[in-house]
DNA sequence: AGATATGCTGAGATTCGTTCTCAACAAGCG
DNA sequence: CGCTTGTTGAGAACGAATCTCAGCATATCT
C-alpha cells in the first residue's frame, strides 16, 4: 500500500484543537499567534502544515479572503458544502446546496464544459450581529 | 455631488484595452508584462491602480486564483453575474444565475442572515482544451 | 525498555504578489 | 500660459506562504 506514513504529534493536535474551538474562519498567522499567546513554542510553518493537512483530509476547510489570506475553519460535515459567513462576527454555518450542484453542472454542460467544479459561498451580516449594529 | 476628479490618461485607456482584448482572466503582473513587451514604458504600479479602480467602477471583474493572484477580466455584462471560467486556457464566461441569486438569498434569510452578498464561480475544463488534452 | 531510522519540526531565509513612498510630471482649468 | 492637483513610476516596504536543513521525536523493531 501506498499509505502515507503520518505521524501524531502534539503540535498537529493543538492545531487541530484551535481549529475546533475558533468560531468561523480563521487564517493560519491567527491560529499560529493564539496558540503563541497560549505558551505554545509551535511554528509557523508546522501550522501551515498542519492546516494543509487538514484541509487534505475533509477535516478543515479552506477559502481565500477577499485579501489574499487563506482562512481555515474546522469542518464536521461529511463530503462536498458551502458556508454562509457573517462578515462581521466571522460565525459560520454549513450548506447543503442541491439547486446549486445541479445548476453548475447542467449550466457547464451548456456551455461544453467538463469537470466541472464550483465556489460557492454566502455572506452575510448574522442575527446577533445585525443587533448589535443596530 | 462628491464626485472624485479622475483624469484620463493614456495609461489608464492603455490597461483597459489590453484588459479588453485578453481572452480571459489575467493577472495584474502578466497585463503589465504584456504591456510592456508592446513597447510601453507605464509602471507596474499603475497597473494595479488603474485595474483597481476599472474593478471599482464596474467595468472590470477580479477574482483571486488559487494560489492567491487577483485576476481580473474586461466585464461587459451590466450588474451582478458570475463566471465559468476553463482552468486550463482562461476562457470565460459570464452567467446569470436567477436560480443562485434566489436560493442565496433563501437559506441567508432562514439562518437569519441579512445584507446576503455571494461568490459564485465556476471552473471546468472547455470543450477546446478537453479535445487537445484527449 | 532501549536502540534506530525516518518523518516532523521550527527559525530564518526566500519567493512572490501587492501596496506604499515620494519626487517629477502632466491633465484640466482659469 | 501658468497654476493646481491628481497621476505616474522606480524602488522600497510589506505580508503571506513556502523552502531549507540540522536537530529532534515518534513509531517500530529487538
Amino acid at each position: 500500500m501506498t499509505a502515507a506514513p503520518k505521524r501524531n504529534t502534539w503540535q498537529r493536535e493543538a492545531v487541530r484543537a484551535a481549529l475546533a474551538e475558533a468560531r468561523g474562519f480563521v487564517s493560519a498567522q491567527e491560529l499560529h499567534q493564539t496558540l503563541r499567546d497560549q505558551g505554545s513554542t509551535i511554528g509557523l510553518a508546522t501550522v501551515y502544515r498542519a492546516l494543509a493537512g487538514l484541509a487534505e483530509g475533509g477535516e478543515a476547510d479552506s477559502l481565500q479572503s477577499p485579501d489574499g489570506e487563506n482562512r481555515f475553519r474546522s469542518c464536521s460535515m461529511q463530503g462536498h458544502h458551502h458556508h454562509l459567513v457573517c462578515r462581521i462576527c466571522g460565525e459560520t454555518r454549513e450548506l447543503e446546496a442541491r439547486v446549486v450542484e445541479e445548476w453548475a453542472q447542467r449550466v457547464g454542460a451548456e456551455h461544453g464544459f467538463t469537470e466541472i467544479d464550483h465556489v460557492v459561498d454566502l455572506y452575510g451580516v448574522c442575527e446577533r450581529c445585525r443587533a448589535r449594529a443596530a
